[in-house]
DNA sequence: CTAGTTGCAAATCATTTGCACTTGC
DNA sequence: GCAAGTGCAAATGATTTGCAACTAG
């Protein structure tokens, strides 16, 4: 259960109790992204309130320890969800809000060579598709 | 010139005075992406306030109606551009905020794929590399 | 001890909305 | 003339920040 304290020692950050609380969330919840506001709710609902401007602190942290990474689907907020090994790309169900992971060594291939071919370095990317999931084209 | 006068009929929508306005601020820049409020400041620069609200409302209109399509890059805000004929994805540069536009064939195929094998009649899409350009590297 | 961290409330930022006033047709 | 459109200011929602109180090492 200590193995929180070590990514964070590792982060070199403190351990305090927010962010343990915060890391044992991301690492346990059904929901692998998740917004800050989604955060603070397990946090409250787990009789561990923390203040939500921690919360944003925390998960800015951890984004800049590369522990955390952040998606700006459409819509405003932002998700969070740990950084994962495998690299992958998110498909979000436009109706009940669903997100659906996968990675094509095609696509990720052609987007260093475009990149490339322009002159960029590229540092980072988003591809989120957007759509209907089987069940919401089914339910309404 | 009152080309746009038919863009806006065609659209369903009243011809007034702040919308053709500001589909000519759309049409005549030479930055094709704009914020809701690059749009505000080009109406100031050329004499024609229209309020800020007003911006926002139009361009929402317009791309209600598909005339204009919203991007959500990282950073918060969204930047608008008129529809453009051909699609296209992007790539920023985080250093100058510069934005090249591409297109390609094999992506656009190998979305459409995954989107159908893991159950999405996909509505949307936005893939958005970032990274430096080549000034930008050279430069600092 | 003391620099880093937190909580809370106030501040920001982008965007939206309520409402009285104006304008296109 | 009247419904649709607009301006302005106030409301909103997400996120950030100032600052005094707290805590890990």
């Amino acid at each position: 259960m200590g193995s929180e304290n070590q990514e964070l020692r590792k982060a070199g950050l403190k351990v305090t109790l927010p962010r343990v609380k915060i890391l044992q969330i991301l690492e346990n919840s059904e929901r692998k992204h998740m917004s800050a506001d989604d955060v603070y709710l397990a946090l409250v609902e787990s009789e561990q309130e923390v203040g939500l401007a921690t919360v944003y602190r925390v998960l800015t942290q951890f984004e800049g320890a590369g522990m955390v990474t952040r998606h700006n689907f459409e819509g405003g907020r932002s998700v969070f969800e740990l950084t994962p090994e495998d690299h992958h790309d998110h498909i979000v169900c436009t109706s009940c809000g669903k997100i659906r992971e996968f990675f094509d060594e095609i696509i990720e291939d052609r987007q260093v060579e475009i990149a490339e071919k322009l002159g960029f370095r590229i540092t980072d990317h988003s591809m989120n598709l957007y759509g209907i999931c089987e069940e919401c084209q089914a339910g309404s």
